[in-house]
DNA sequence: TAGAATTGTGGGTAGCTGTGGGTAATTTTC
DNA sequence: GAAAATTACCCACAGCTACCCACAATTCTA
C-alpha cells in the first residue's frame, strides 16, 4: 500500500442528495485504516463548514479535550461545540455518509458540495461560502503564512 | 548505482495525451528510491506550474502539517491551500503520471510540456509560460542571486 | 552495424464509482 | 395497537477510471 493511513489531501466536488446523504471519495474510504469499522465522525467546523474526522482520530482527540484546562471560557466553549454537534456515520455499500440536519444548515449545504482532505481531517463546504472564506483568509497576516511556508514546504 | 536518490536534474520535453497523462523521464524513475513504491504527489508550484515529488518527502510535509494547532484560523487557511490540489499518483507500466484537470488548467498545459528537474522536487511547465517567467525573472535585482550564489557552495 | 532492449505515445475495455430511487424495518404518533 | 412517518438497507445504471496491450522511435550492446 502507497498512500498513508488517515489521511486526506485533494479536493473533489460532490453532490449531496435529498436524504442528506454525500459521497465519501473513494481514495479517502481506501486511505481509511481497517480499525475504523468504515466508520467517520461528523461534527461542526471551526470555519463555516462540515469537519469529518476518522473515528480512532476523533477518539484521540476526544481524550486530549479531557485533557484542556476547564477553567479557560475559550476551551470550554470550544469543547462544548465540538462535542455536542458531533455524531457517528458509518458510510454506506456505495461510500456514503449520512448528514445531520443541524450539521447541513451550519454549513449551508445545498446540493453541491466541495470535500477537502485537510490531512488529518475532511471538510465539506458550500461552493460559495468557501470562496468568501478564502478572501476573507488573504486579508490574514501575510508574513504568517511565509514563515510557514519556509519552514514546511520544500 | 551512480545517481543519488530522489533527487532530479535536467530538462525534458512530453507530451501530455488526451486522459490527462504525462510521462515522468526514465532517468527520474530510476532515481526515486525503493520506499516510493512508484509514486509521486503532484501539487500546485508557487510559478505557473505543477510540482512533482516523491511521495516520502511529501509525507515529511504532511506531517508537519498534521503538527499545527487547527485552533488557529491561519492554521486552518495555510493548510487548506497546501494540500487543497495535491493528488497522489503512482505511475503506469509505461512510467506517466496521471494530472487533475485543475492542475492543468492550473499551469496552462496544452499537448507540449518542459520538465525539469528542480533538486529534491519536479516542475512541469507550459513551454511558453516559462519562456515568460524567465524573462520575468531577469529583470528581479541581481545582487539577491548573488546572495544566495554565497550561501550554496557549488 | 545489426539486433535487442527500452522508452514514449496512443487507444480499448473491464470493473469501479457516484447518483438516484425503492422497499423493508423501525420508530413515532394518535 | 394500528397507521403514519422515518430510517436503514438494497438494487440499478450511466459515466468514468485504472489497467492492459500495441507499436514506433530511440538507445543500448555485442
Amino acid at each position: 500500500m502507497t498512500i498513508s493511513k488517515n489521511t486526506f489531501t485533494g479536493e473533489y466536488s460532490y453532490s449531496l442528495d435529498a436524504k442528506g446523504r454525500i459521497n465519501i471519495p473513494a481514495k479517502f474510504r481506501q486511505s481509511l485504516s481497517k480499525n475504523n469499522d468504515n466508520t467517520f465522525v461528523v461534527t461542526r467546523g471551526l470555519d463555516t463548514c462540515i469537519w469529518v474526522y476518522p473515528i480512532i482520530i476523533w477518539q484521540k482527540i476526544e481524550t486530549e479535550l479531557k485533557n484542556l484546562s476547564a477553567l479557560s471560557a475559550i476551551n470550554r466553549s470550544f469543547i462544548r461545540n465540538a462535542v455536542r454537534y458531533a455524531a457517528i456515520t458509518p458510510y454506506d455499500k456505495q461510500g456514503r455518509i449520512l448528514l445531520t440536519p443541524s450539521l447541513i444548515q451550519y454549513a449551508n449545504l445545498e446540493k453541491e458540495a466541495i470535500i477537502i482532505g485537510m490531512v488529518n481531517k475532511i471538510e465539506i463546504w458550500n461552493p460559495k461560502t468557501l470562496y468568501e472564506t478564502d478572501k476573507q483568509n488573504l486579508k490574514l497576516d501575510p508574513s504568517t503564512f511565509e514563515d510557514l511556508a519556509q519552514k514546511i514546504i520544500l
